[in-house]
DNA sequence: AACACGGGGCT
DNA sequence: AGCCCAGTGTT
């Protein structure tokens, strides 16, 4: 709980600088469609604002309502998604379309515990919309709630420990508004995206910063506390190129581990297959370093392409797959065929 | 509790 | 080069 040396409480304060200082403007604030308000959150999940609102206008202009996206083919979603990451995202924003279609009239459901249910949607993220699309007032804790309830409340420890997020939820509730849900949200977030910055927080210009624990002890870059360091695994992994006219091999990756359900070129044996390197490189992932090797093989017996496992794209057209980012590079380097 | 995802921004 | 981010789902 904090201090209250102010008379103003941390969400008065905090309205006050929004409706000064905060951001009005951006695409997903203009309306209360939970549709709209749901492609944003799901869109912003580990992304910043710079990078999706381009994606984000594309989206809607192809995707513009709940049954176009769950009647499509999967592989729009993920052409519309390539480039941001995380493409889970977007195999579990159509599945829930989708689910939406058959349980729930067509519509997103009203509630934080029924969105809960739903694939890709977390409590932070259900709350979030619930708040935007209804004015309610909810708890969300997303990166910049996380530092900014860390530094205000001066909870140490690693976010990512349980025990440590428990804190921060308790923190975020304690400080809720009795109105103004959806500004309220907003304000959280801009204030964790501009002034209480990773680095260099700007202090002064706080409207939380007289009863802030950190500001008074100066270890506002001290907290959150970092993820413990824990040495990565190093993986060697070959991919190989076949050729065939303008057509390179795709394969269909399982639907569990690396790049799950994704097109990939397929991957080789760990001993060496006979052909020229093309490419060398490594891709870092959270827990292992790939070592990739691009092996360029000499020839396909068609036997070998099996239905449904394996198929032939043309370039081009494989790169708007939304194939994970050492595919696309390795692609994109080929040379034109002859 | 650990792991998978991923491009981009920052120091 | 390392760290972090408008997190969630799987194992």
């Amino acid at each position: 709980m904090p201090s209250c040396r102010s008379n103003k409480t941390f969400a008065e304060r905090l309205l006050n600088w929004w409706d000064q200082h905060g951001r009005h403007d951006l695409p997903w604030q203009q309306s209360r469609s939970a549709y709209r308000i749901w492609v944003a959150e799901i869109m912003l999940q580990q992304t910043q604002v710079a990078t999706v609102l381009h994606y984000y206008q594309l989206f809607l202009q192809r995707f513009p309502d709940l049954q176009t996206l769950a009647c499509c083919d999967v592989d729009a979603v993920m052409s519309a998604w390539s480039g941001l990451g995380y493409y889970r995202r977007a195999v579990n924003l159509q599945r829930t379309a989708q689910l939406c279609l058959q349980q729930h009239a067509g519509k997103l459901p009203d509630t934080a515990e029924q969105l809960l249910q739903l694939p890709g949607i977390g409590r932070s993220t259900a709350n979030a919309i619930i708040s935007q699309s209804q004015d309610a007032v909810l708890p969300i804790l997303d990166g910049n709630l996380k530092r900014v309830l860390a530094r205000h409340a001066g909870i140490p420890g690693w976010p990512g420990d349980k025990q440590v997020e428990q804190a921060l939820w308790q923190a975020a509730i304690e400080r809720l508004p009795a109105q103004r849900g959806a500004d309220y949200s907003q304000a959280c977030m801009d204030l964790g995206a501009s002034l209480c910055s990773r680095h260099k927080p700007a202090c002064n210009d706080c409207p939380v910063a007289t009863d802030c624990r950190a500001c008074a002890e100066q270890i506002q870059t001290q907290l959150p506390g970092r993820k413990p360091r824990q040495p990565k695994t190093v993986r060697q992994m070959q991919l190989l190129v076949h050729r065939q006219a303008d057509q390179v091999l795709l394969e269909k990756r399982p639907a569990t581990g690396i790049w799950a359900s994704m097109w990939c070129l397929p991957e080789g044996l760990q001993q060496p297959e006979t052909g020229a390197v093309l490419m060398q490189f490594s891709h870092e992932l959270s827990h292992v370093s790939l070592r990739i090797k691009a092996v360029q093989m000499p020839y396909t017996a068609p036997h070998m392409v099996r239905e449904g496992q394996l198929q032939w794209y043309a370039r081009e057209e494989a790169l708007r797959l939304g194939l994970p980012k050492p595919v696309r590079d390795i692609l994109q380097q080929l040379p034109v065929h002859h």
